[in-house]
DNA sequence: AACAGAATTTGACCCAAGTCAAGAAAGCTC
DNA sequence: GAGCTTTCTTGACTTGGGTCAAATTCTGTT
């Protein structure tokens, strides 16, 4: 539940950064300044807790920047991450009133958050955002069904693979490149949060790495920044139908 | 792809068995009209692929009886199961034409399509039914990610219980009753689908559900009839948090 | 009732990934 | 830059669940 405001915060939506992929994508001019004014920023420092499982919450928000994880634990520890939120991504679900999961900033965020209840009765109201909102559910979904089956399917080494393909990707897309031939790129997770993501032991996770550089399929340069010499090669290393989708 | 067209299956909206749970929940009457007219039936027997990953899919549709799984698989042939179609659950996406996973009918199934370009043009026009999908599709976000714990946490007796807590939970629900002291249900699913659900082998359901017969938490009457003498046990060998809401 | 085919159970064995433990690197702060 | 702490790597050993193979039980069907 911590929070701080940043140096006073005021972004205004037509330079937000992310204006053109959250949930308010779809909206005209005049549906931005409804939002202006039910909006308020928070900022988060890297490792802290956004919110916390059943917490109640009176909020919905966006990542405007930054990375936050969305985990479910077992009642002795074992945890899972269940999400990844970067930028654009939408936190909070309208219609429920505590949070289902625990958000943690992976590194420093900015959310872009709206008071629930004047959000929801907008949502009645402007089609738009209630479409988008639709749009962007189901492309987590579809994410979602991709995970399982890494999931339950995939060896470790594959699992590393996949997920190094899927942030090698990501960062193509926001670089607007093609995701073929050689790539660089960081990795903004410690080996623990690729375990929590992955399914694996962080010690697991380590080897595989190692297993992947010995080979060849990747390099590292200090020990989050990522290069891959050839990208099919890494593609095919997550065993993965074909093209395989990937929405992430 | 094969379809076989029931003796004329003609219900109509008002005597639909799923009318208070599917996408056309929240439809006033003039709406229904409407959905009448771009709405026909089809019907699948038991083990029939309805439809294949890749396909071009011009209808979407709601689960009206039966129980349909999807399924998702990697080039050398392990699958994993990402959905469990119950009635009122809904098939497809709106704007996009082609499937993202197998559906494969476990029973037989009778399903309400309706054309898909029709279909989108009445989601513009009408927020009661993007409303309702946008609900129903949170719901199976929040689903997809119980499972995900599952598989990339739990132990093979863990997810074993707790896919019997799942259906005896849903049973009790269309029954009307407390899922608590000692419960029976039926078990619609092949050894090998349920492993296929729970990212296992088929020896190793069969070896689990025996050693859970053994230590008395579950008995069997014929292969698919289980019955659970005391559900806390059974809830409590799930490994999950406190009362964990799942909404399967 | 007898047979064929599928689904399920059980056993013997093996291996990928987990556990436990010790070091090595990389960031911190003072 | 010395001494912390945290993160990461590597090794030795164990084990849960996979693999392969052989019964056994359950379906029909004729």
């Amino acid at each position: 539940m911590a929070c701080e405001d940043m140096d006073t915060v005021s972004l205004h939506c037509s330079d937000c950064p992310i204006r053109h992929r959250a949930v308010c994508a779809r909206c005209e001019t005049d549906e931005l300044d409804r939002l202006e004014e039910i909006k308020y920023y928070r900022s988060f420092e890297a490792g802290q807790t956004i919110i916390w499982a059943g917490d109640r919450m009176d909020f919905v928000a966006s990542v405007v920047t930054g990375i936050a994880t969305l985990t479910q634990t077992l009642e002795d520890g074992r945890t899972q991450m269940v999400g990844l939120l970067l930028p654009s991504d939408f936190v909070g679900r309208p219609g429920r009133n505590s949070a289902a999961y625990n958000v943690t900033a992976t590194t420093n965020v900015l959310m872009c958050c709206f008071r629930k209840k004047p959000f929801e009765e907008m949502m009645e109201r402007t089609p738009h955002i209630a479409q988008r909102l639709l749009q962007m559910t189901l492309d987590e979904l579809d994410a979602a069904r991709e995970w399982m089956l890494l999931l339950g399917r995939k060896t470790a080494r594959e699992k590393i693979a996949s997920l190094l393909s899927i942030v090698a990707r990501r960062d193509a897309s926001i670089k607007m490149q093609p995701a073929q031939g050689s790539m660089n790129f960081e990795l903004p997770l410690t080996r623990e949060a690729m375990a929590d993501y992955l399914g694996l032991t962080l010690e697991t996770v380590s080897r595989q790495i190692s297993a992947l550089k010995r080979d060849g399929v990747i390099a590292l340069e200090g020990k989050r920044h990522v290069s891959v010499p050839d990208m099919d090669r890494l593609i095919s290393e997550a065993g993965d139908d074909s093209d395989g989708g990937f929405l992430v």
